[in-house]
DNA sequence: ACAAAACCCGAGGGCACCCTCGACTTTGTA
DNA sequence: TACAAAGTCGAGGGTGCCCTCGGGTTTTGT
């Protein structure tokens, strides 16, 4: 995962940074199809640069949403440490909309608005098989109703994402009704 | 509502009907921001005529939606009629779903997706007052939990929107969840 | 049958975004 | 210091959509 391949010069090792910077920013505020030419200029870079870096918007959210991805990872685990299932299932979901509320690209990933790179779509897989585990503790405990299957959560995961873009407000009220839908 | 002003020439009055007609279909397939110039060729006009007939986006969907809306209060209007007000709500919801699950320009103006003309405005609104009435109606008669308002209805709307374009196969099943969570 | 009114057409100018490419500038190295 | 390699720049061409306007066509009334 480190350095691939040839070092970069300092200049351009100094420019894909402030890319990278710009992008973060740009696709958490304004989701994964913010414009690459408002990236470069806020950047301060030109867009013949970024695309030198960055040949795709596919490549540009590579670089980028890994990091986020990891911070769902994160959230798996502690949930699965969890000692009461139900506790770790809702503080979950909870870790994972307030996580795509505040990154709308992330939001946009997991919904699935945009093509993805194989290597980003992986990780999405992996975090939804994480999901699923904690999804099947809870069932085991008896605490969530059987008939809900873990590939129930992608359909939520977009509903979400809707939610949270209209009203970041409210969103944690509904899914409370929601979750309430949810108990045994 | 009938004719407004003059009388329309033989050929404007049935290329009107043939632009209705393309954006009927094209606003109800593709959501309210189809194409206009799509909308003219697949009615078999030129782009200058479609633009004579309504100069804005808004009017042309003024000039459709109330249609659809009025499909809607039908639907309000049974749901009063229903003898069981939890069965009156939940049919209510149904119908409404599959409604926009027919009609994307439909869901997209009930999502508040576009700025909608003053009438249309009016037109949802009134609708969401029938709605409201829905709701208390259940509410009253111990079935429907009593800290569900009115308002809560919009974002769910909203969110269902979005299920139902990414998977209109399964957004009942998700719809049945939610419902669960709002029984008192 | 004819003129005036009503209407239709579609080329064309805007805009926002995408992406490329050859000329120019900076960096690292000898 | 000087040169080649690496990197940067931004004008410019492409696309898809919006909307307008002047010249041509059809309808209507007489």
């Amino acid at each position: 995962m480190a350095t691939g391949s040839k070092p970069l010069r300092a200049d351009a090792a100094r420019n894909r940074d402030k890319l990278l910077a710009a992008a973060t920013r740009a696709f958490g505020e304004h989701g994964l199809d913010a414009p690459l030419e408002q990236i470069a200029r806020s950047a301060g870079v030109s867009i013949g640069t970024l695309y030198a870096h960055f040949p795709t918007r596919e490549a540009f959210v590579d670089a980028i949403l890994p990091a986020q991805l990891a911070a769902l990872d994160d959230l798996a685990t502690k949930a699965l440490a969890e000692p009461d299932p139900w506790q770790g299932f809702t503080g979950f979901l909870d870790g994972l909309f307030a996580l795509q509320a505040k990154d709308h690209g992330l939001s946009d990933a997991l919904a699935r608005r945009l093509p993805l790179s194989p290597a980003v779509l992986e990780a999405c897989h992996t975090g939804f098989e994480h999901a699923a585990r904690i999804i099947d503790r809870a069932k085991e405990s008896g605490q969530l109703r059987t008939d809900f299957e873990p590939a129930d959560l992608a359909p939520l995961v977009s509903a979400m994402s809707q939610l949270i873009r209209e009203s970041p407000e409210t969103w944690r009220r509904h899914l409370a009704f929601f979750l309430d839908g949810l108990r045994a």
